[in-house]
DNA sequence: ATGCTGGAAATATAC
DNA sequence: CAGTATATTTCCAGC
């Protein structure tokens, strides 16, 4: 199929589109590429709707949801919108945010979208600040300016590129191409579906746009491929596998790039040349098989060759998609990978993305292929926003028509946008959980499989509180699920699974490099969803570290939270956002099987004198698993630590028995939040589960700790009666996800909505600050306590779990806390930072620039609106904030526990400081700071 | 033949 | 800087 599109290679015609666009143009050609060639069929459905979507509303709603359709809509919409606002503002984020706030209205520009759309496209501009970098969306003509010529061209179009990349990050174009290419390459074979994505992209992050636009599109599917072409060309070489690598167009590019150098690239490129061999600039590497995807990474590379990519990448692309073209790819890839990729070869393309940028620089152009190219391009045009979405998507042919609907929304609320489960009558619930463990695959590998419920079949979400008879799109996408505000993973990606065995249709966009799974929610099926048709893929840490605005590290990384999203259409106008996150599933194969686990705990709470046996529920106990009691001092800091006497005898894989030891200081008189883990060993600990120590007398009611959890867990209704068993209380975490609403809320704390709503309530409230609490904590502690969590305690929000981490995992979070909270949820005001400066990276790394507080904040107070984006709000808040939030979260509870605490005179019980946690601190710290110094070079390179 | 797994070797990183 | 411990990725093989 596809290669007709190709038809033009030229393809890479996605400049063209991209034109079209504006900077949409990149993706457009993107679309091109990746929505001719998807194939298929599945995709066709998304790309059905993307295209639509742009110019459609998404709307959706209606009943063409049908199928597929659905899928454009929405999202795409939504997300276009946002992504354009964003640029405007800055960065994406601020886009979106500013938007407004979830409903958005939409009404005023989305319907018709267009304008809107417009207006994001602003976001060239932003782009171009960018530039480079970030550009690497759209431009092309950045690129070109930038890039060598050769490069460009072929890569031209580039954008797309990033667009693939774009996966998530906006962050930083630069460097991120490479990444991104990187990551295409990948994924190229993998990539089928991912693909589409181009990951890396980083850059484009930015907003979205880029992204967006391109890969946005249709990511996936179809359009993604697109961009997958693009890619291709840059691969060329490795068209066969490593095409992908493309990225080393990227990376070419970068030149700079290298800046990033950090590790991740050396890692890489080593990699490769171990492997591979990449690491020739050019393809040559080619390497082989397998590798070739990694390759790719080599390739990247690469550079220079550009050029020569280019050219070949072109043929290869073309190869690619024309079909199937198979060809080529051929070598290096390995068999699997080959498959896919050729498939896709698109998708291939995509990797390539490298080519992509260049591409995208370039001309775009001509080459569209038919008619859906200008489909896409009308569309985009008119939606950029769109972009992301719609794009892609397709033009196909069978594209139906898109209904109209409703979409509109432009401004949906960004990915990062913390929001509610539940509004007024609304209410986004998880009826089934997923398992807590799913092994996730590489783009190396084969497909594992959907997620899974635990007691066997599989996840499902249902919209309560919807009497109206339009059907509308359920959004999922693979969520972090660390102490801090839930926002798209970054090294983890949905993964629509088709197949006789899936019963529920979904569609793939992209928004802002994240991979989005649109499910129709069906009046007829109560607004029910059987989750059976998303996987979780992982994308090599070291592709997306690389990427510019990344901070957060993806060793250890490994837990995720399906996030679900619906946008409600209100009689107002505006659209109504609820969304909801799913318990934490662990996704490393190890980790699965060699983590202590906690699902659920028989009690959330006992008085200070303890005693009482609390029953643990989860995975991976052993007999000679240690219970660890700890308080945390708002930075972090453990101020007591205490083994619990656990009963070996009654240990069992799946539970564990401890006695809760007193707490040191008897004489709280409110209660005290704390955490406890399961230790197997040295690096072998479960997330912190968070516990209540009660006043001994006072019959605290309370309930508050619990908060979040209550709901779920209630384990300790009471508090203090360990029930046995209880809930579930979600141990794990994370947090607030658990909850259904919940979830949200933490998010938010902003919003309103929820807020308002729910604000009130515990676990909104408590929610709200959990979130901030959390991610200030982080900051705070600076790095690796994080966890403040805990100190919430007073406010018992639970944060979710939070984990012990050992490892740092979020290392980077904690301290970057700052910068990656904000980058994700300041998402505007990053983005604005970032535009202004491009620096998107900038922001993101240099810790220190704080973000823009002021600016944020006063965003975030906007969405806090219940209408509003929250999305700001918390995304400020988050970045600004860290002072803030902290501030509020954790001061607050603080207070009176530090106090508390400070004085231990109270505390009858000495207090133990262990140093492990410090120890762990300190990985986190230097995982962090080293972090932040590559960025910081990297920056530097870049200035 | 394909997709989904579970296992585990090969690598890459962290200590 | 080398060796060891861990974590991540890639391969294999079975169903």
């Amino acid at each position: 199929m596809p290669s007709t599109s190709f038809p033009v290679p030229s393809k890479f015609p996605l400049g063209p589109p991209a034109a079209v666009c504006g900077s949409g143009e990149t993706l457009g050609p993107s679309p091109p590429a990746g929505g001719t060639m998807k194939s298929a069929e599945e995709e066709h459905y998304s790309y059905v709707s993307s295209n639509i979507a742009p110019g459609l509303p998404l709307t959706v709603a209606h009943p063409s949801l049908p199928a597929p359709c659905h899928d454009l809509q929405t999202s795409a919409p939504g997300v276009s919108a946002a992504a354009s606002a964003s640029h405007p503002s800055g960065y994406g984020g601020a886009v979106d945010g500013g938007p407004s706030g979830y409903f958005l209205a939409s009404g005023n520009v989305r319907p018709n979208g267009a304008p809107a759309l417009e207006s994001p496209r602003i976001e060239i501009t932003s782009y171009l600040g960018l530039h480079h970098s970030g550009s690497q969306f759209f431009h092309d003509v950045e690129v070109e300016d930038v890039l060598p010529s050769s490069k460009r061209p072929p890569s031209t179009a580039t954008l797309n590129l990033p667009s693939l990349e774009a996966y998530r990050d906006p962050s930083c174009l630069s460097p991120a191409s490479s990444l991104s290419s990187r990551s295409c390459n990948s994924e190229a074979s993998s990539y089928e579906s991912s693909f589409s994505y181009p990951y890396a992209s980083p850059q484009t992050s930015p907003w979205q746009s880029p992204c967006v636009s391109p890969k946005t599109t249709d990511p996936e599917e179809g359009f993604p491929r697109g961009l997958g072409a693009c890619s291709l060309l840059g691969s060329p070489r490795h068209s066969p596998s490593t095409s992908p690598r493309t990225s080393i167009t990227e990376e070419s590019w970068l030149g700079a790039r290298t800046s990033r150098p950090p590790s991740p690239c050396n890692k890489r490129k080593h990699g490769l040349n171990g492997r591979q061999l990449s690491c020739s600039p050019h393809h040559s590497p080619t390497p082989s098989p397998h590798s070739s995807p990694r390759v790719s990474v080599t390739d990247d590379t690469w550079l220079g060759n550009t050029t020569q990519y280019t050219s070949s990448a072109i043929v290869a692309a073309i190869n690619a998609l024309s079909t199937d073209g198979s060809l080529d790819l051929g070598d290096g890839v390995p068999v699997k990978a080959r498959k896919t990729a050729l498939d896709h070869s698109p998708s291939v393309a995509l990797k390539v993305e490298p080519a992509g940028e260049d591409l995208g620089t370039t001309p775009p152009t001509s080459d569209f292929p038919p008619e859906e190219f200008s489909s896409f391009q009308h569309i985009r045009k008119g939606a950029f926003c769109d972009q992301y979405l719609s794009v892609p998507q397709h033009p196909y042919p069978w594209a139906r028509p898109r209904s109209p609907t409703s979409y509109a929304s432009p401004t949906l609320p960004a990915l990062d946008w913390q929001l509610p489960s539940h509004s007024g009558p609304y209410e986004l619930r998880i009826e089934v959980q997923p398992k807590s463990h799913h092994r996730a695959h590489y783009e190396t590998e084969g497909s594992r499989g959907a997620v899974k419920a635990s007691a066997g079949g599989h996840p499902s979400v249902q919209l309560h509180g919807y009497v109206d008879s339009e059907p509308l799109t359920l959004q999922l996408f693979i969520g972090t699920a660390d102490d801090r505000l839930l926002r798209p993973h970054a090294f983890y990606q949905v993964h629509r699974i088709t197949g006789k065995t899936v019963s529920t249709t979904s569609h793939e966009a992209i928004i802002s490099n994240t991979k989005v799974l649109e499910i129709p929610l069906l009046p007829e099926n109560n607004m029910r969803a059987i989750i059976d048709c998303a996987g979780i893929l992982k994308l090599r840490n070291s592709d997306i570290e690389l990427r510019k605005g990344e901070t957060d590290i993806g060793r250890k990384n490994t837990r995720v939270r399906l996030v679900f999203r619906v946008h409600i259409p209100q009689p107002s106008g505006r659209t109504l956002s609820l969304q909801v996150a799913s318990n934490p599933i662990e996704c490393s194969q190890r980790s699965a099987q060699e983590l202590p686990l906690v699902e659920k705990q028989s009690a959330a709470s006992c008085p200070v004198l303890g005693g009482k046996r609390m029953v643990l529920s989860g995975h991976n106990f052993l007999q000679d698993s240690k219970v660890i009691f700890v308080e945390k001092a708002p930075d972090g800091h453990h101020i007591w630590e205490m083994e619990a006497k656990t009963d070996g005898d009654l240990c069992k894989p799946n539970s564990l028995v401890v006695e809760i030891p007193p707490f040191r200081n008897q004489r709280i008189t409110s209660p005290v939040q704390v955490s406890f883990y399961v230790c197997n060993g040295k690096r072998k600990r479960s997330q912190y589960q968070h516990f209540t120590y009660l006043p001994a007398n006072v019959p605290v009611i309370k309930t508050e700790p619990s908060d979040d959890y209550e709901p779920a867990l209630t384990c300790g209704p009471t508090r203090q009666g360990p029930s046995p068993l209880p809930k579930p209380c979600y141990g794990q975490p994370l947090a607030t996800p658990p909850d259904p609403a919940s979830c949200l809320g933490a998010g938010f704390p902003p919003c309103p909505q929820r807020s308002t709503g729910m604000s009130p309530p515990p676990s909104s409230s408590p929610k709200l600050h959990d979130l901030s609490a959390a991610p200030y904590s982080q900051g705070v502690a600076s790095l690796g306590h994080g966890h403040l969590g805990l100190q919430r305690p007073a406010g018992g929000v639970l944060t979710g779990q939070e984990a012990p981490r050992p490892t740092g995992v979020h290392p980077g979070s904690p301290q970057l806390p700052p910068p990656a909270l904000l980058q994700p949820q300041v998402s505007p005001q990053l983005s604005s930072c970032c535009f202004p400066g491009h620096r998107p990276a900038l922001c993101p790394n240099s810790p220190s620039s704080p973000p823009p507080p002021g600016a944020q904040e006063p965003a975030c107070l906007q969405p806090c609106s219940p209408t509003r984006p929250s999305a700001m709000g918390h995304q400020q808040h988050p970045l600004p904030k860290v002072p803030r939030s902290e501030p509020a979260a954790a001061r607050p509870l603080l207070p009176p526990e530090v106090r508390e605490d400070s004085n231990h005179s109270l505390a009858p019980i000495p207090v133990t400081v262990k140093r492990e946690p410090q120890e762990l601190d300190q990985l986190d710290l230097d995982d962090v700071n080293e972090i932040i110094r590559n960025d910081l070079s990297s920056t530097n390179i870049h200035s």
